[in-house]
DNA sequence: AGATTCACTTATAACGATTTAGATTGTATA
DNA sequence: TATACAATCTAAATCGTTATAAGTGAATCT
């Protein structure tokens, strides 16, 4: 039911106060009693009698109070936010939204705020969260993209402040993290891959200054001892890479004289341009050439059949990075806050190919 | 007995005053000025003198100065937040990260901050914009996927909050707003596909509540009036219905006695559905039907050739939406504040195509 | 009885910024 | 010589909240 709201201040104050939002000030006046006792109230302290509480608690649902974020943030400092730290490299499709959806999801409930805090890709990644830190903007960070001795890592943890990061480190620092178990899609892209007779696998990695470069590397070198497969030099690109150039590239290195006949891809968005630049040489994804693929939505299996798909639920990691931002924040050590998630893995055949 | 001695200390220490963040109290300290002197300096009030306010500029910069956002807020009302209001059901591929980063083009190097705000399909779209407006939690507002007759346009008009909507309504409210031209895509659209000869078109439409809607058919319509080609239904599908059932939808209706030659998809992410179908009912894009789609990321050109793909920018969107809302904070008047986009048309073979 | 304790509640003073009204000049006007 | 008047600057109050110290009874102790 409609709850009268505004008119007891408007009855109180005479006037038409229309517009007024109810503060503490207002309860108080409404029960008489003082606004300290009002706030402490509302608050639990256990110094304010049981009756009282409860009349302070009644009046306030009644009138629809919500504490004063500006009030709140100007007293104790506290934010009631929590920023997502981007880059703009971010992988497009996708990433971005289910991320932002994740960690929404968190924050729905509670009363933090989520606060999209971008970065070029020229800049320094450190600056926005120095940015955040200094202007005391937010009560906790998340950021991705995390390097293996990564600065921002080692400015927050010397200040203190609470964040997660999507990826480890190296820095020995034990900070709070949620990441994909790149390692383990990379063993078992190769497996699945030599498990269809490809023996000259290429991989198309991360950047090699992100740390699950080096995941992603140690997981393909195990997965080629552990099938005795050889690696096929695919160089200078990687996820990052804009389609067209790895089409181009792809097709070049498909054509060339030593063609490998598996590929195992790091993103979705790049196999797309892989898939091109095979095709483009003449040859057949699943004939020719196999791959195995990471995404991070749902679209490589609607694209091409005979793919092996690892499925990363960044939506998850969303939801792992606030909820750890939140515990921290709560006190809880960040060194127990962290997680791993695992590769997903799905044969296109399973939603029934799109061709074949 | 025992004061707060923060500000004290940090003055006859001097140096170890390593955490405080300056405020308005330490320039005036530093300028031998009162406080209101230099808030009135630093904003260029007509009655400080010039030398004055030099100085005061002078030595906020050498400080590193930032007016604190919770003083400001808690004085002012005003926030410094933009908030964008982001239905869950908004199409994941690329929307929302396009949107986010050319909203966070133009607020960077304003003080604006950018606040995501999410509401779930079960509840009332109403409910997000009534919470940022009733708790004053933002300065400006954006959101989607608006519908002919939107409560949040008239809610917001009604209380004069500054907003842009992405998307037109049909309130007779002259808002802000920009659009899509959805009609000349489908205009367009059917022209291009009865140019390859194909007079039997089927149209997957937005959902039908959305003003968008409309526009897309109208434009089909008149389309096929300037054709002379035919509607074929399609029925019961829209572009947010998921992409299985998309592809099941498809395959019925390509295997049925009344099956269309042409289809005007409008999202790419439905067009991956509607391809997928197609091919399971064992015909070829290109050959047996063809297919113009609107995108809003760049992935449909590298998925299958052959098909008259029209994009649309989310991130110009994103900027002209974002500046539209600080004009109309600045008191420019909306009814001036709103743009079109018009569908940027690519043949996939531009891009060489994939197969064939 | 008088002192002490307990259980609550109120008073006061901040946090950082801005707004309004007043104070202090020096100068020009009557 | 006053008076008026800009031109500048300062004082005080305020936004909503909370931390800290100080009060107020009534009940308990010595």
């Amino acid at each position: 039911m409609a709850l009268p709201v505004r008119d007891k201040d408007a009855k109180r104050a005479g006037s038409g106060s229309r517009d007024a939002r109810p503060t503490l000030k207002t309860i108080a006046r409404l029960s008489g009693l003082a606004v300290p006792t009002v706030s402490r109230a509302l608050k639990n302290a256990p110094d304010i009698g049981a009756k009282t509480r409860q009349r302070v608690r009644q009046i306030a649902d009644e009138i629809g109070y919500v504490p004063d974020r500006a009030g709140v943030r100007l007293r104790t400092g506290k934010t009631n936010v929590i920023a997502l730290v981007l880059s703009t490299e971010e992988e497009v499709m996708g990433q971005t939204s289910h991320m932002v959806r994740g960690i929404s999801d968190v924050l729905s409930g509670t009363p933090y705020h989520l606060v999209v805090t971008p970065y070029s890709r020229t800049g320094d990644a450190l600056d926005p969260v120095r940015y955040l830190v200094e202007t005391a903007s937010a009560d906790g960070i998340i950021f991705s993209r995390t390097e293996p001795n990564d600065p921002r890592v080692r400015y927050l943890v010397e200040r203190g402040v609470p964040f997660s990061t999507h990826g480890r480190t190296e820095t020995g620092l034990a900070h709070s993290f949620h990441d994909f178990d790149n390692e383990a899609f990379a063993v078992e892209a190769v497996l699945r891959l030599a498990a269809k007779g490809r023996t000259r696998l290429a991989l198309l990695p991360p950047p090699p200054w992100l740390t699950y470069y080096h995941h992603t590397m140690a997981g393909f070198a195990r997965g080629l001892a552990q099938a005795g497969a050889m690696e096929v030099e695919y160089g200078g690109v990687d996820v990052d890479t804009p389609l067209s150039m790895l089409k181009a590239h792809t097709h070049k290195c498909m054509t060339g004289p030593d063609r490998p006949d598996g590929i195992v891809s790091g993103s979705g968005g790049g196999t797309i341009g892989i898939i091109a630049g095979i095709e483009a040489a003449g040859l057949v994804v699943g004939r020719d050439v196999d791959i195995a693929a990471k995404q991070s939505s749902e679209i490589l299996q609607w694209i091409r059949p005979n793919l092996e798909v690892a499925s990363e639920d960044i939506s998850l990691a969303g939801r792992d990075l606030a909820s750890a931002v939140l515990r921290i924040i709560d006190g809880e050590d960040p060194a127990t806050l962290q997680s791993l998630s695992y590769p997903r893995w799905t044969t296109a055949d399973a939603h029934e190919p799109l061709q074949g």
